[in-house]
Order: C-alpha cells, then structure tokens, then sequence
DNA sequence: GCCATTGGAGAGTAGCACTATCTAATATTG
DNA sequence: CAATATTAGATAGTGCTACTCTCCAATGGC
C-alpha cells in the first residue's frame, strides 16, 4: 500500500499521515527506493488506534504517544502495565494527593482502590468541582452510582475474558490495548445513554409544558 | 469586593478575571470611579461556574458563553432550552444526520429519542468509533448498559425534583444550570468510578501475576 | 520520455487561553 | 498630604497544539 492508498483507505490525509510518521505515532514503511515505501494492514490499523484516541477519546498526541509507548513495551507486571496506560487517558487532573474527599468516600462505600492510582485524582477533582458548584455529592450517594456501575464492569469484564482463548496466552499488549480502548471507547457510549436518557425522562414529565411553544417557562419543576 | 479580592476569594489570577470580564463571560462589576469596581457573591458564584465548565468538563470557553447565553436568555419551552444548552457541552462531534448506528440500536432496545439532539450524534460518533478500532456494539449490549443508567438517571432525576420546594416554581434558568452542572460535572464521577471498579476486579483476577515484579508477564489471561 | 507521486524536512498557520504591558485615574497609608 | 499601590480598560504578545504548506530531488507508471 502506498501512502495515499493508506490516506485514502484511512480518511486521514497525506500530509498529517507525514506528520504521525515524523512524530513516530506510526512506523515507517518498509522502504522500496529512496522515495518509496510500502504500508500494510498493520499501519492501517495502528492508524485507526490514533485517530479513534484522537477523535473519540480526545486525546492529544502526547498522550496517544504514552498509550503506544506502553504497548509497545508494557511493564512486565500486567497491573503495572495496564495503570501506565490507563494513567494517559483524559481527563488530566492537577489535583496532588491527599485525596481526602475520594478515599474517604471509597472507604465508607467499601470499595477497594489502588490510592496511586490516576482515577482516584479523576475522581478528587470531580468531587471537588462538584462541592465548588455547591453541588456536594455525599459517600451515600456515591455508594449508589458504584452499585449501578459495579454491574456494568463486571460483566465488560467478563466479555473481555470470555472472548479469549483460555488454551492461548494473550500478549500483554493485546491486553493493555483491549483495556485502554474498552475504556476510552466506551465512556462515550455511557455518558451519550445517560444524556439520552435523561432527556426522555424530562420530556415525559415536561409534555405539556412545551407544545404551546412561547408560555411563560417558570412554571412546573 | 475588589477584583483583587474577588481573585483572591477565587483563585483565578486578577489578568484572567479581566480577560473574563472582556469577554463577556463575568458581568462588570458596580462602577464605584473611573477606576474602581465593586463585585458580589453573584460574581464569585459566576466565576467559579466558569471555572467548573472549564476545568471538570473542559470546556472551551466558547462553549461556556454559550451555555451562559442559554442561562442568561432561555428558549420559552423547557425542553427547548434544557437541550440548547446541553449541546454546549462536549463531546463535540462532526456527524452528520443520518446517525443510523445510534438510531436502529436505540429503536431496537426501545428507548424514545429525540433524533436532534446532540446525544444522538455523540452515540453515533462513540458508536462508528467502536466499529473503526473493531470492536463493534450490539444492540443487546447496548441494551444492557441502558438498563443499568435507567437506573441512574431515574434517581438523578428524582433528587432534582425532590430538592425543589413544589410550592415555589422554579426559573428555567435554575433548572437549566442544575441540568447542565448534573450533567457536566457527574460525568467524571461516574467514569472514574468505572476505572476504579475496573481496577478492583482487573486486580482481583491478577493478584499473583504483579507480584513478581519481572516475570515473564503473557500469561494467565 | 514525461508527468504525477513520493519521502523527507523545514517553515508557516490557525485557534485557543491566557499573560504582559501600558496609561491615567484613584485609593491607601505613613 | 505626599508617596506608594491598585485599578479599569485596552492592545499586543506568548506558548502550545495539531496540523498544513511548500520545496526538493528521486522515482514510478503509462
């Protein structure tokens, strides 16, 4: 495949493909002369890695550069690997520890955590800009969305196990790669359902309000 | 207040605050002289809004003005201005209608939408993401993740409802704020709980393999 | 043989969110 | 009341990101 066949088969155009490759977000080709090379599948596909990271995930390329870094050479320990990776998702924080509002929640709620973690941070800061809105979430509360999503995970979790051949070992980067994108693919799934959702709910119980279009809106919440 | 104290009491430096206030994002303060203003609550109160869209949900600041356009002048039907300012909010995505992932997932699970709104596009865009790094979304499991944030949403609508004296009719602009700070600012709540859980279990099924530092890391998944 | 394409590299661009600097007027403090 | 600090308001400049443009010489395909 040459360049513009991977342009063209990737939607990506030649100029940015250039530009991954001099950022090494992509290997080079294989060289056939000096002013010709030859891409396969697996730029392809790589390809398609940065740019859902970029699109969907909203990565900046610094940090999609962190992602293939990992993959390319995880931590031996597959927990150790899977935390660099995930530790380059967004959203980044600046919250330092101690994270007073998240581990104190996580200990009433009895949810086990790893305190280095970055998603205790992700989840400070949250707790914090919520209490800086006046919006404060208590543990209780917190308890029930962890319920909710505790069902959830489990069974992504599962999927994960159940598609791979227990008689194959899995490479460690095939597993970090599965996890990072289960995780930055599917948040906006959630979140777009949650939106969804709640709109049909509202507009239920708002069905009147706005058939005539132009009434005084105060009324009925 | 002086601007001095108002960056003080916020934490946003005094250039910022200008910058702000050209920018249409913090009303001016009460002239007191050529060269003097005074600010209130209502302005600490705005400025730490701002700040939460920008910071926790990562808004653009031109995203921000629209969202306080729609606080500040809201469409007559609630349902209306409930969804222009939900559009504000990322992600933002580039599809364009027909999203038929989106919808022939949804008819299939038999959720009401409305095709218009910006949700829709995001499931679209999260969906079509999916698909490009292939790992596609049925509608079956798309169905199940619903069911779970049903669940969520109905409680976070509730607690809206339940919090509102029903003797006193609301502001749109109240509920509008509530709706778009529930949205914005829960969000990073319930993805880092998902990482959290994630981790619990993905250690939980892993707890020898890290325990050896270095060994050779491809098995046992 | 000849025109389009390519690899490679440097420079340029657009958008964003500030940040710096300046001026003239006013407030505060010793 | 004089000296110092602060302020509103405005313009210009900065640092960063992610491209995008432009060139060049060397092929590749018709």
């Amino acid at each position: 495949m040459r360049i513009s066949e991977l342009a063209a088969a990737s939607g990506v155009a030649v100029p940015t493909i250039k530009y991954y490759l001099r950022e090494g977000l992509l290997p080079p080709g294989r060289a056939t002369s000096a002013t010709q090379a030859s891409y396969d599948e697996s730029h392809l596909q790589r390809l398609r890695l940065v740019r859902s990271l970029v699109e969907v995930g909203g990565l900046p390329l610094a940090k999609v550069r962190a992602v293939l870094d990992v993959l390319a050479d995880p931590a031996p320990a597959p927990y150790t690997a899977v935390s660099d990776a995930l530790a380059a998702l967004p959203p980044y924080v600046v919250e330092t520890p101690p994270f007073v509002r998240a581990t104190s929640a996580l200990d009433e709620i009895g949810l086990a955590y790893d305190p280095t973690s970055s998603a205790i941070a992700q989840l400070e800061a949250a707790l914090a800009g919520l209490e800086a809105a006046g919006r404060p979430l208590d543990a209780a509360a917190l308890g029930r969305y962890a319920a909710q999503i505790m069902v959830i995970a489990r069974r992504e979790v599962d999927a994960v196990e159940a598609q791979r051949d227990p008689e194959v070992p899995a490479e460690l980067a095939d597993v970090v790669e599965d996890i990072v994108l289960g995780t930055i693919l599917v948040e906006p799934v959630i979140l777009a359902l949650r939106r969804l959702i709640h709109a049909a709910l509202f507009r239920e119980r708002h069905q009147g309000d706005s058939a005539a279009g132009d009434q005084k809106p105060a009324a009925s919440r």
